[in-house]
DNA sequence: CGGTAGATTGAATAGTATCAAAATCAGTGG
DNA sequence: CCACTGATTTTGATACTATTCAATCTACCG
């Protein structure tokens, strides 16, 4: 039911958003200008891998998963993207198709600029293109962090890191622990990590066993973070779990 | 032996470098102004992971290897980076500390910026920024491939597709078929795919048998490219390897 | 209250890692 | 030219992690 958008509280919202950090207020102006804010419901899909690339998006609220298909039909869950962060950077640079799938998770508003909007924007304001500069330099690194992972962890320590990671991203102090808020089924872990649900399931059993955390259908919540940090590290911390 | 460098024998140079297509001559002679040519022996190393990110480099006959260290001790190697890439790319962004370190393989001479040099000149040259940003995406995908394929596909495939890869890269036509034309061990492969020297040498041992490559010491020659896309591709197309 | 997506569990198996030992090769210096 | 040295590679035996497949169970939704 697309509520109109006012300049001024959409200012407000770009201010925290890493793309448009260090802009003027003319400037962020500038850019809204150019964008188009809309709402979208949970499961819609973004953009498709395969699609033309003609869009960039920055979600305001929604939240969205990113994943890749490989040819034999294998999926990988590459991320999720919140509120605030860049999605489809492939896009206002080449005539490309999207390499991956972003699935919307949680509905909310989603800030989009086309191609050729955001080539001029980032050719009229050098800092927008720093700033775009300093994202995907960040992505590489996590990327090479993740390779890096995937090629000498075993699976739980790679299992463990990444509860960390979202637990870091999407976590929620409750008295139980820290909620991981967020959807998250033993596939989806299993697909982040490049393993089988089978495994991941077994590994929570474990982990729930040793009260390291609490389970249930598509939740997890995190009792006891330093044991799962030392997991994640592979020391041969078990056992010390009082605190 | 520093011997002195052109002007224009330089600006030749960068006319094959993906980095500064599209620059006019005078803003390529800017480039080179502030750039630093010297010549590096193999073994040197350009940067070490940890050290502060201080320089952009772009070898101009150099190859260099990147590679990354684990907590643990594990290392893997990332990458060759061959004349006219672009590396440490994290410089001339951040205050901030290479994630890898680099070694040259080849002695030859490599090109670089400073931090604040490259900064100005992104700043000065849209089209340079553009540039980066597109080599940058490049990146973000092959390591988001990478990380599907170490997520998804079995050692036999990564080994496969990862000299496929690098025959691409570095592939040279003889009478035996194509040579790798690259120092590369057993150890390297294992650390490019995430396994060990010896699954690699048991894999290179039967490809040999197979008539699908001839190998030596720190050697690969490619005698049916056919064979080996089939097995990157999973086919249960064995047993076909006359011609 | 049944239907269904999600999760658990067990048993069998495959794929790789690990470790130890021996073989091979490229240099190097005698 | 040959023996020596060290790096690289091969090979075998064994252990173990993680996958696969099948069956069952559970929670949630309409």
């Amino acid at each position: 039911m697309e509520r109109p958008v006012t300049r001024q509280s959409d200012a407000e919202l770009l201010r925290g958003v890493a793309l448009f950090e260090g802009l003027t207020d003319a400037q962020r102006g500038e850019v809204i200008d150019r964008s188009r804010v809309r709402r979208v419901k949970a499961g819609a899909v973004l953009f498709r891998q395969g699609g033309a690339a003609t869009t960039l998006f920055v979600p305001l609220e929604a939240r969205v998963r990113v994943t890749e298909l490989d040819p034999t039909g294998h999926e990988v869950l590459l991320r999720f993207i919140g509120p605030g962060q860049m999605l489809g950077g492939m896009a206002g640079l080449e005539r490309a198709t999207y390499p991956v799938t972003a699935t919307v998770v949680d509905e909310g508003r989603v800030m989009s600029w086309s191609n050729e909007a955001m080539q001029r924007l980032l050719e009229r304001h050098p800092r927008l293109a720093r700033n775009t500069m300093r994202l995907m330099v960040a992505r590489i690194r996590e990327l090479q962090q993740r390779c890096l992972e995937l090629a000498t962890q075993h699976v739980e320590q790679r299992v463990a890191r990444t509860v960390l990671r979202l637990i870091r991203q999407a976590g929620r102090r409750t008295d139980r622990g820290i909620l991981l808020d967020l959807p998250l089924s033993r596939q989806d872990l299993a697909e982040m990590t490049g393993t089988t649900l089978f495994t991941v399931s077994r590994l929570l059993a474990r982990w729930t066993q040793q009260e390291i955390v609490e389970v249930g259908r598509r939740r997890v919540v995190l009792r006891n973070p330093h044991a799962l940090v030392a997991i994640a590290d592979d020391l041969p911390d078990r056992e010390a779990a009082s605190g």
